[in-house]
DNA sequence: TTGTAAGCGTTATCAT
DNA sequence: ATGATAACGCTTACAA
């Protein structure tokens, strides 16, 4: 008899359905206060029952709104990314916008192209990954035109940034502690490419801990990375080629701790017997090498949740919602990699073991 | 004077500063062939100097279509997804299509459930990814539901699927050609999951390449993993236990090749010296273990690429373009875990090495 | 609180 | 080959 289970159910049916009209349908559907709760009820009722989904194209041209957001991206470690795509998808499924993925690094677009991409497209809004979401030139021209977006970045800039941050200072501090907890003075740090807020950020929250728990921190145990682990190969060839080599070393990206381990069994040390070695990303490779890593674990898709909760509230102006900055802590994660210093070598200062 | 720099132009404007209809502009956007070519090219003129760029929401209201491609995955390996999604936006950019992404591994969702959401989202289309690709209930129900789909799969089933295959079998042949013309005769085979297709695949390429290549492939020689490292780790102790072991082992993803080494170290063996070991996939880990993989590569890009095209075509109703499947070749990539076996090994067995 | 009617920018129908 | 005009499904002044 009844042919509630059809297909393309419009706004209209929905309207009949209920004995209302189209604008109270469209008010209940966008959560207008100025419905009676009697009218909203059963105007919900129908559209569960027709299990009803407006039209996203025609809200869109309607409304002068996409209901489509956008992740930009350059960074090419594609776990990340694939954190933040489903951290960011989850909200958007829920809310009912779309998510259109941007990535970017390849053809080294400049800001401008990325800005008229999303205008072009439409977007309502843009999620921006790091280390491009570090990039002030990039959301500055964002903010000048005028597109919401939200960062994903390791530090806030000040009150008005849009950004979900991982408290990386806070976790390097934490692997700091942690490291000379298990007896380690002379701690090598490898670092990544200069000029990245990310790079300083772990970097001086290393360091500042370390002077914290009285340990000195010496020029000569910090070293250049590229975030590579090719660099991360050079990096370890330094440290450890020194008189007073280092009984630890922290490569701010597991590439680079994984080319630690590599340089340091090339030169006839066991990790971690003689050298402990930790990374930063938990990345794949984690895992997979051995010892396995101890690490530090960015809540991607958690940033990622609140990335999109925050940009859609902007989008929406729900501006209260959408202001200030959000905080989250990374997770120290230990794993086989790393040991408490051990006391015979410490003594004979990282050259021939005595047997304890 | 002029204010052609204005932003959002509308097929209107156009139409009235080319002197013609909109349904002619309309002709010309979407290259319909009744349209004159003086008009067509007056008309073009107009479009470039205005950078003008139609509205897709408004298109896809009118036209009942969305403009938007669907890229469908369970595969937990990020960088193939990666690739997939660049693959795919390079032609949707150029096509004026939007790419949304849709993840579902986790939550287990059926296949209905898929269904329903491409639906809803009124997804033009989508491009399935493996294994999810292999799974015929899945690609049934979006045949059923007429939704267009390419696949990217190791294998067409006939002449009517939709699908850009990546050649495994071939690729493998070519694995066991070389291996073979390293010297190797007992080799050792790591399957993936039983029931996946490219599980078979790759399998039957690999012993049926051997029998032609004249080797026996002896049942004990192949032991079954699940394309995790753990799985690599068991099945090379089966392997290498054997009282005859195994001078060679492909295990059919990197993961488990991975997976291999670390035993074989751990065991005392010397990759590639007293052991060769290949992978499958050149995933990210390839080039960050030592010693570094020989494996093989899909060119999922390309492969991205082209289903992107064919679906797009289908689409678009050019059947004559999306009929048939296409297939590409994989890559054998030669590294340092793979070596000419050593005679005096040979003749020990796989036992104590004789110095050369 | 609720309804009426006019768009939003494009494509589709049917003339011419 | 080209042009008027009615959809497409929804939002939003403006009214009631």
């Amino acid at each position: 008899m009844s042919d509630e289970h059809k297909q393309p159910s419009t706004i209209s049916d929905i309207a009949q359905l209920s004995g209302v009209s189209n604008r109270t349908v469209s008010r209940v559907i966008n959560r207008s206060s100025k419905v009676g709760e009697a009218t909203r009820e059963k105007v919900q009722r129908v559209i569960d029952a027709q299990s009803y989904r407006p039209n996203a194209r025609a809200r869109g041209l309607a409304g002068g709104r996409s209901y489509l957001l956008g992740l930009i991206y350059d960074n090419p470690d594609a776990l990340f990314i694939d954190e933040a795509q489903r951290g960011v998808l989850n909200v958007c499924r829920e809310l009912g916008y779309e998510l259109v993925i941007h990535p970017c690094g390849e053809t080294d677009e400049l800001c401008s192209e990325v800005v008229g991409s999303v205008k072009r497209s439409k977007l309502d809004g843009v999620i921006v990954l790091p280390p491009l979401s570090e990039d002030h030139n990039l959301f500055g021209a964002l903010a000048q035109e005028k597109v919401p977006y939200v960062r994903l970045a390791s530090v806030a800039l000040d009150t008005s940034d849009r950004v979900v941050v991982s408290n990386e200072r806070s976790a390097v501090a934490e692997m700091a502690e942690y490291l000379v907890g298990l007896g380690h003075r002379r701690i090598g740090y490898i670092t990544g490419p200069a000029g990245r807020r990310s790079t300083r950020e772990r970097l001086e929250g290393f360091s500042d801990a370390l002077e914290r728990l009285g340990c000195a921190v010496r020029e000569e145990m910090i070293v250049q990375g590229a975030y590579s682990f090719e660099s991360g190969i050079e990096c370890a060839r330094q440290l450890l080629a020194q008189p007073e080599p280092p009984t630890a070393i922290f490569a701010s990206n597991d590439d680079m701790a994984a080319g630690v381990i590599q340089t340091a069994t090339e030169m006839g040390l066991s990790v971690p017997r003689d050298l402990s070695v930790a990374g930063f990303d938990d990345s794949a490779l984690a895992t997979r090498i051995r010892p396995a890593l101890t690490t530090i674990r960015r809540p991607v898709r958690a940033m990622a949740r609140l990335a999109a909760g925050k940009l859609i509230a902007a989008i929406e102006d729900r501006t209260h919602d959408a202001r200030l900055g959000v905080f989250l802590d990374p997770e120290l994660i230990i794993r086989a990699s790393t040991r408490a210093i051990d006391p015979a070598a410490r003594m004979t200062e990282g050259g021939a073991r005595v047997p304890s």
